[in-house]
DNA sequence: TGCGATTATATCGCGTGCGATATATAATTA
DNA sequence: TAATTATATATCGCACGCGATATAATCGCA
């Protein structure tokens, strides 16, 4: 190989060439922004992705929450626990197949949709771009998760 | 308010309204992707990024791998002792400041670069976007990051 | 009907992430 | 120079994520 061939495929391991570290990196620094704005409501930041998806699916079985949230049982279980003990929602075996677990949103589940309805509006407020960009990013995640999941 | 306008709020919690799902959705799936690259390694993807850092700067502190990677000592720190331990990197405290801790790459920590060659053609085959899109979706995040920074 | 394959959930182990706090060293300043 | 402040790293506790494996219930087909 030509010196010049080396460096060009070297170069391809330069952090600033990758997407999966912005990706990483963005993921972790809006995290961090929803944290202020959970924390006071006892939530962390996944639990309200499964509140968002219980929000408008409850009653439904883990494994739909599994699907829609593209977690695991392994996450999944654990943190529908907390979310039991905490008194966000209720775990029970389903009568017509024995397998599943049925999760339903308890009033208190079901009374901190009202109290996260600022999130949204704090967060656009929070990611000082324009609205365009940010539906155009956030349809390039979309197709990007698309292809991925087809794998 | 009216029902209307109360509809409108709600509907702001909807799963397929948010930026920060895809973000956190697209972030996972791809570190999925890079895992079973990363596993004959011996490197998780974390590991694979601090590395991709120290092969441009080492030796380097690792305050200077927390500001690149955007990552806290709670983190960074038990992820150096695990590359320590596995014998990609050497970790000494600085004799000019005693505060600081200077991370220095093994011969195995700069030997696995040639043996990452491969990964950012792999994972380019695997993400089938054109480079177009992908060159815009990095750019776009870059720029959410540089937002996300200043707060 | 019965038995192997599939499906739904749970558990385990390990490596992150990160808020909070601790400790040691260096820099600043009174 | 001594006291204060700032900086660099480490530690702790808890909640994810996820590969691997386990368990129980259902399905499918011989």
């Amino acid at each position: 190989m030509t010196q010049t061939k080396k460096q060009e495929q070297e170069d391809l391991l330069l952090l600033d060439k990758q997407l999966c570290f912005p990706l990483y990196a963005a993921s972790r620094l809006v995290t961090r922004l929803y944290q202020p704005l959970l924390e006071p409501l006892g939530l962390t930041y996944p639990q309200y992705i499964v509140l968002m998806i219980l929000w408008e699916d409850a009653p439904c079985s883990v494994s739909h929450i599994c699907d829609r949230a593209l977690l695991n049982t392994n996450t999944l279980t654990p943190l529908l626990k907390r979310l039991e003990n905490d008194g966000f929602v209720v775990r029970t075996r389903s009568k017509i197949d024995e397998r599943a677990v049925e999760i339903t949103l308890t009033e208190k589940g079901k009374n901190t949709k009202t109290q996260c309805k600022h999130v949204p509006q704090e967060m656009s407020k929070s990611l000082c771009m324009p609205d365009s960009k940010l539906a155009t990013l956030k349809q390039s995640l979309e197709d990007l998760i698309a292809d991925l999941q087809e794998q």
